[in-house]
Parts: structure tokens; sequence; C-alpha cells
RNA sequence: GCCCGAGUGGCGGAAUGGCAGACGCAAAGGACUUAAAAUCCUUCGGAGGCAACUCCGUGCCGGUUCGAGUCCGGCCUCGGGCACCA
């Protein structure tokens, strides 16, 4: 054990060695002094948020904690010492803080583990939390506990039931049958943002698609104003970019194709032709529709909806796809000779999961015999097909292929030796297909034109003969709501067979989930609450008949879609928040987590808070202002480290052993808070070491007011760097922000002690600007030192203010170069003329003529000789 | 496949286009010590030289510039995210 060397009270050593010991090591006592200054802010409410301060706010938040019994990991030190500093530094600069401190402990992870150790969920929540806050108090967490909630705490939930019920009352809240991601292992539906990948967020199994009873959230309707939060955030781009993804939105054209069949003559499937030239590559001419044909009266048979963004190639249209779920199929089926075999793909397809579909990158798919669809453009008459490759959850489940000029397409349309033409010069659509931009060819309502002027043409001809329109769509789905699991808060929903789905009414909130000896799932489909049979039993509050509750439960992320607005007002009891904390507190100004929730959590926080300033429940539109997110912790190997892959390190050994003072430095100082960081204790010997050097300080300790040029300067760079390098003032834009650099700021508090220790002394006024400006960073031992040397409380300080003019030095050391290459240096006078400059500059070269002088001031001086 | 991010000493990492390696760890040598620990001092990218000093060096190849770790173009490697999104 390397790390124990200065901190292992139980060695038996000789007097001598156990006076020095006493003397240096002793003295700075971690365990006693960090104890001391946590009961300290305990006891007198240190860290209280004011409701209403003439002073200005500062909200600031990290991702509240889902307490898992086995206590804090590294990942939430990561994550939560940099807002740690950033409250205690933001006290010092006169802000009225709120850090808030909360817990997250519905959901999966605490009910798996109730079923494991079979407990109640509700007991082991309230172990957990017990745990946590022990440990998070031991690490000198500045949290204003007196606004704590728990979002499994039913006076919390209830609002997160009225809130489901302002949903439901606006349309926005919906059941219908659907076809979703099921978590065989978890037993339960889950939402797209829980199934990334077609993999569950929590066990990793891979998800299957099955059709259920499914309560969504139009969240798809907030599309634009979630855009909106987005782009007004100030967020990192890529952040930006990958929620912008994630929503997804594609402009482009829904067109109409109309269907013909075979069976009844409109058509002839003889003209269709398709050469196959030497190279192998096919091109291919398209029989079209008379006027005649189109005139029978049974025309047309059907007609078929498809979303592209490149209305401009529809002269390119070879064949159409569908969905293997598309309706089309059972609507035409007695139009469909190869019926039989259709229904077939269709049951295989239904069985692949996504990852199945996903992995194998072969496309399948199946020619619809019987059914042609008809170009509205040109009245071409196109084959098509059924492939797994179209999705239905996506624009209309259907797509006009154009191989010409979608790589997709052109491998399908290798494969089944389909027609691919070329409408877009510039590529080579004979090894691959062309996507870019270029002139349009073999179109002729858009010949030369431009693919952006030529979508827009053609959309706009396609709504005048009405069979298309301009349309926006988006990835993003609406959000299935419900869980078939007991530990969620329970829907406020009665199920009347007059009445159908009906609110409970507001005053009967919170509606408490009852307690049951069984919670564990089943693949039913109903939630284990429907165990509770009294609890199911109801009436209807509409019509007074017999009726039962709704037995699923909200997902864990419902608690956690608001809760920054519940620690505004956390124990009001008659609104969720009240107006006037709302209007005093407004954003959240920094909020920072996990890189993994920007696509999750930040999403349905982003919905629901604009839901509730549409119905004029909150003020303002953004949730949060600013929004960080930290590096991940890596272990030995790479691999992110945490709870589930069990090779996490316990923080609180780290606390016992070092303190949480040096911790907090250890873990502030290995690395740029952005990037991912390998976890290793090595390096933390010099946070200890500098903290003894901080702790013997007051030894050499100069009662004076006399000043060195040296200190003074050195002192006002140190401050300079920490008030500029922990946060800005959020004027500034992404780009030329300096903040967040919690390691170099440290470097420079470092570098100030390394100016004192040369030369032997620090003056009363030194240490005490040294002590706040540090005491962010390292609370405990800073307050100490403060009371003994200066007495009193060293939170009552102000944040030291940096002088400009003290750092400018009278005289400089800059460099010279010759053409560009480092040959010496010159010391030289703040404002000395540039003709002095150059003429040192000669000196130090030699013999050279220059025939160019490029000299920055008080910087470099280049000659080009 | 697509979209991001990152490549700098033995290690973690610093560097608004201006002295590359701040700050720290580890290591080596020395002082103190009966000894060890702690502490303090020195060295610490590579090659050459007795030396003052010289040359090379930020993944690779080009470019822009008086000057490039930093900007531009083209690669390579690693990490992360998305993945048939029409």
């Amino acid at each position: 054990m390397p790390y124990a060397l200065c901190h292992d009270t139980s060695i038996s050593l000789d007097t001598s060695f156990v006076l020095y010991y006493y003397i240096n090591v002793m003295e700075y006592d971690f365990r006693k002094i960090e104890k001391k200054w946590q009961d300290f802010w305990k006891k007198t409410d240190a860290f209280k948020a004011e409701d209403f301060s003439s002073k200005p706010k500062f909200y600031v938040l990290s991702e509240f904690f889902g307490p898992s019994g086995k206590g804090i990991h590294l990942g939430h030190v990561k994550c939560f010492t940099p807002t740690e500093v950033i409250a205690r530094y933001k006290r010092l600069k006169g802000y009225n803080v709120l850090y808030p401190v909360g817990w997250d402990a519905f959901g999966l992870p605490t009910e798996n583990s109730a079923l494991k150790e079979n407990r109640a969920p509700a007991d082991v929540t309230e172990k957990n939390i017990g745990i946590f806050t022990n440990q998070l108090t031991k690490l000198g967490f500045s949290f204003d506990w007196s606004r704590e909630v728990s979002t499994t705490d039913p006076a919390y939930y209830r609002w997160t039931q009225w809130i489901f019920l302002q949903l439901f009352k606006n349309g926005m809240a919906y059941k219908a049958d659907g076809v979703v991601s099921f978590c065989p292992s978890c037993k339960t539906v889950l939402s797209n943002e829980d199934s990334q990948g077609g993999i569950c967020d929590r066990c990793k199994s891979a998800v299957e698609q099955r059709k259920r009873s499914v309560w969504y959230l139009r969240m798809k309707d907030y599309s634009e104003k979630m855009l909106a939060a987005i782009s007004d955030i100030d967020m990192k781009p890529s952040l930006k970019d990958s929620q912008q993804n994630w929503i997804g939105k594609s402009d482009g054209a829904e067109v109409t194709f109309q269907i013909a069949s075979d069976l009844r003559g409109e058509v002839d499937s003889g003209q269709w032709t398709a050469d196959s030239k030497a190279d192998g590559n096919l091109v291919g001419s398209q029989a079209q529709l008379t006027p005649q044909k189109l005139a029978t009266d049974h025309w047309p048979l059907a007609t078929l909806k498809i979303f592209t963004t490149r209305p401009d190639t529809l002269y390119g249209v070879t064949y159409m796809a569908i969905a293997p779920e598309h309706p089309l199929i059972e609507e035409c089926a007695d139009q469909i000779a190869n019926i039989k075999e259709i229904r077939a793909y269709r049951n295989q397809a239904a069985k692949k999961t996504a990852e199945a579909r996903a992995e194998n990158k072969e496309k399948t798919g199946i020619r619809i015999d019987g059914l042609w669809a008809v170009n509205p453009i040109n009245n071409a008459q196109i084959p098509i097909y059924v492939a797994d490759y179209v999705m239905m959850g996506y624009g209309t489940g259907a797509i006009m292929a154009v191989p010409g000029h979608d790589t997709r397409d052109y491998e399908f349309a290798k494969k089944f030796g389909l027609p691919i033409i070329e409408v877009i010069s510039g590529g080579d659509i004979s090894k691959e297909a062309y996507t870019g931009d270029g002139i349009l060819v073999n179109s002729p309502l858009i010949d030369g034109l431009h693919v952006p002027e030529a979508k827009k043409k053609i959309t706009a001809y396609l709504e005048k003969i009405g069979a298309g329109i301009a349309k926006t769509n988006y990835k993003m789905q609406d959000w299935p709501f419900n869980r078939q699991r007991y530990w969620g808060e329970p829907f406020p929903i009665v199920i009347c067979d007059t009445c159908g789905y009906v609110a409970v009414p507001e005053s009967e909130l919170p509606l408490r989930l009852p307690k049951l000896s069984d919670y564990s799932p089943d693949e039913s489909g109903n939630g284990p609450l429907s165990k509770a049979v009294e609890w199911v039993q109801t009436t209807c509050p509409k019509c007074g008949k017999p009726a039962r509750r709704e037995t699923d439960t909200m997902p864990n992320w419902a608690g956690s879609s608001w809760y920054w607005l519940r620690f505004l007002d956390p124990h009001n009891e008659k609104e969720f928040v009240s107006p006037e904390k709302l209007m005093y507190w407004g954003a959240v100004d920094l909020y920072t987590g996990g890189t993994e929730h920007v696509t999750r959590h930040m999403l349905y926080a982003s919905f629901w808070h604009n839901f509730l300033c549409d119905i004029g429940a909150v003020p303002h539109r953004l949730p949060f202002t600013r929004r960080m997110c930290n590096g991940l912790i890596l272990d030995d190997k790479g691999k992110k480290m945490g709870k589930s892959s069990g090779n996490a390190i316990d923080p609180i050994k780290i606390i016992d052993q070092f303190g949480a003072d040096a911790f907090r430095l250890h873990i502030l100082f290995m690395g740029d808070y952005e990037q991912n960081t390998m976890w290793s204790l090595d390096g933390i010997n010099g946070c200890t070491n500098f903290l003894r050097r901080v702790w013997n300080l007051p030894e050499i300790l100069r009662d004076s007011s006399e000043v060195s040029k040296e200190h003074e300067r050195a002192l006002h760079l140190m401050i300079k760097r920490a008030d500029t390098g922990i946060i800005s003032d959020g004027q500034k834009s992404y780009d030329e922000r300096g903040d967040f650099k919690f390691n170099t700021v440290i470097a420079s508090f470092m570098e100030f002690m390394n100016a004192v220790r040369k030369s032997g002394f620090i003056t009363r006024e030194e240490l005490r600007q040294y002590l706040i400006a540090m005491n962010p960073f390292i609370p405990h031992i800073t307050s100490e030192l403060y009371e003994q040397v200066f007495g009193g409380d060293i939170l009552k300080e102000s944040f030291p203010a940096f002088d400009e003019s003290k750092l400018i030095e009278n005289a400089v050391e800059i460099p010279v170069q010759l053409l560009g290459k480092l040959k010496g240096t010159i010391t030289i006078e703040l404002d000395e003329p540039q003709a002095s400059v150059e003429q040192k500059a000669l000196a130090l070269l030699g013999n050279v003529t220059p025939k160019k002088v490029i000299y920055i001031k008080s910087k470099i001086i280049n000659i080009i000789a």
C-alpha cells in the first residue's frame, strides 16, 4: 500500500519519531478538522438559500442522485465536486446561491435490488438515502439540505401526478395500442430513449418489439419547441448536435402515389422492361399508363403516401418499398397474387430485433405481385416491394425508392435487378449512388435546375396537382410512458366502462402507491398493482359507476422531468411551486451531469418544462440556461467505471485515508472537466503535500504590512486565475470562455505556494486572501486555519479582488527569433521603444543585417535576415 | 457506414498563432540522520559536446504564415455516440 505512508496512526516507533509525527503530521488531523466543520455547517444551516434577496441569485444544480445501496461512486464525485466549488465560489462572490440535493429514487434499480433482498422498495430507498446523506456530508458538499426532496415521497409525487393530469387534460397524454420496445428481462415497455440501439438501458438485454396498450405523451408535438430550447441553452456544440440528431428533423414532401392492380387490367406487367447492359448495370424504361386506363370507374384501388426529403428525384423512382407492417398489404390483400409469401415475410421480420436488423446488412424484401404504384409526375408504373429496411415508425412507413441517388435503394436495386435512373448529374451511378448536389437531368419539369431549386419547384407542382405537400418529419417519437412495474408513480387515472379514461380529481392527489407483499413483474401485460385488488376497485369520478384504476406506473424519468422546479419551493402543499418563487429564481443557471442524459433526461426535461410554460405554470421557456457535461472516469482498461461494471472504487475509503479536502483537490486536479480521465490515485500525494504546506503556513507568517513586488504579483495572478478559471459570468460565448479549468486553477494555487516558499514568508493579508481563494476547493482546512489565525468564519468573507495593474511587470524577458527560430532572450523595459528593442536583439544575434523585423510588443521579436 | 472527440516526456496533464512540456506524480543524486521515514536542495524530452552551445522533437504527409502543438487540406490510430430515419 504505497498510499498509506503518512496517515497510518497504528505505527509504533520510538519517541523522536512520535514527537516529530505529532508536530508535523498529527497536527493536521483532517479527520478531526473535517468533522468539526461539517458539524458546524450543519448546525448553522450555513448553505441555506434565501427565497427573495437583494443579492443576485445563482441556481447551480447537478443531476440528482439515484440512491443505490452501494453508496456514491467516483462518477458522482466527478460530477458534483465542480458544482460544489462553484456554489461556494459564488457565495463568496456575493450571490444568493441555491445548491440543492435530492433523490431520484423510483425505478428499476431500487426495485430490482429490493426484489433480490426480499424487502419493500420503500424501505430499501430509505436506507439508501441514509447512506448517501452520510457520505455526501463527509465530502463537505455545501447543499441546502432544507430543500431535500425525493421523487418517491407522496408529497413530491403528488405533483408529478398533477403534471400528468395537466398533460392528460390538455390532450398531451393518450392511451393507444402500439408497437413498442419491450424488455423481456425487466418485463416492461421501454421508451425509445431507454432502448437506444435496441438495448435495454437498465439491464443491457436486447429489446423486442411488442404490441401493447401504451400511455403516450405527445412529445413529438414539442419537437420545434425542444429544438428552440436546444439552440438557446448554452452548451457544447457537439451536445447540441446529438440532441438535434435525436429529434431528427427533416424537411421534405409527402407524396401520394396511386395504386393500380394487375388483375383488373389497369396495367400490363409485361410492359415493364429492364435492360441489362454489358457492364451489369441496369437501366430501365418505364411503361406509362394511358389516360384511357386511368379513366376506369374503379380507379384507383388505393393510395400510398410516402415521405421523402428528395422530391427532386421523383423522376428517378424505379420501385416503391413499404414496411412489413404497412396496412396497404391487408387493405389490398385480395389483389395480391403472392399474399401468402408476403405474410410469411412479415411474420419473419417481426421476430427480428432491432439489433438483428441492424447487424444483418444484406437487404431483404419481396415483390408484391399484382400491385403497381403510379408516379404522379409522369404516370410511370412502378413495382412495389415489402422490405424490412423501411420502418413503420418513421414517416409513413413507405418510401419511393431512387436507387440512383440513395445508397440503400441502390443496394436493394442491385440485389433485385431493378433499374437505376440518373436524374442528377455529378456522380457515376454505374458505380454507386450519387447523393450530392448537381444539375437535374431526365426530369422534364425541372431539368437544368440545381437540387435546392428543383426541390422547391417540384413540391410546388405536386401541391398544385394535389399529389403532395411540403412536410417536416421527426425521428423522435411520442413517449411511451407506462411501465408494468411496481416502484413508480401510480397513474391518477380511472378506467370506466362508460366514460373511458377519467382523471382522478386533483383534490384526491396524491394517489398513493399501495403496499404490496408481492410486487414482482410478470409477462401478463398487467402491472403488479393489479394485485392490489381493493386499491384497483374504485368508482368513476364522472358517472359514479364502479370502475378500476390504471395499474401501470410511470417510468423513473417522470419524477426527474421537473425536479429542478420543486427545489424552488419544496414544502408547498398548495402548488407544485409558487409563482413568486418561480419569478425570483427563474431558470437553473448551471446544470451539470453526464453525457448519457443528453438524449434522455434533458429532452424529457425540456418537453415538460415547455409544456408547463404553455399552460402558464412556469414563466420562462428554458429550464436551464447553461449545461456542462463532465467526462467519465475510466478504469485502467479505459472502460467506464460504474456500479454495474463491478470495478467501482469506494470514494469513502479514499476520504478515510486522505481526507475530503485532498480527495476533492485530487479529482479536480486530475484533468480537464469535460475530458474522460483514467482513474488513478497516483498524484494524490501531491495534493496531500500541498495541503500540509498550506497547514504549515502560519509558521512562516510575517506580521508585516510591507509588500514585496514578487509576492504581490504572484498573489494577484493567483487570484485572477481563480476568479476567471472557475466560472465566467455567462456573457461570453462558448468558445471564448476559459472557465471550468479547475486543474489549472489548482496549479496556480500551487504556484503561489512555491513563490511564498521561495521567499520564506507570507504576510497576514496574503494568507487571508489565499485562504479565501482556496476555500471553495478545500473548505475544511481553510476554515480551520482562518479561524486559528484570524478568528471567525471564513464563509463571512468575500472573494478577493485582483488588480490588473499589479500584474504588470516593469521589465519583461522576451524571446528573440532569427527567421522564426529561437536564438535567445533579452530583457526589456515595459515601454521600451522598438528601436531600442531591435538594437538589443541584434546585439544578441551578432553579425546579421535585418531585412525585416517583426516586433509584437512585449511578446516577441523576430528578425528576418 | 455516418456524426463527434482525442493523439504532447516514464505518467496525469499545461500552453488568446509568439520561449513546447506550466503544475503535479514517479525516478535519480545530494543534505540532514546512528538508521529509516519525513523534510530540504539539485537533475529530469532525445542526440551530440569538456564546455559555452548545436541539432532534432507535440500521431503521419503536405500547405498557409516572419512564426504552427494551435489554422487549412489529405491520411493513420484510439475513444465515444448514432445506426437502414427515406
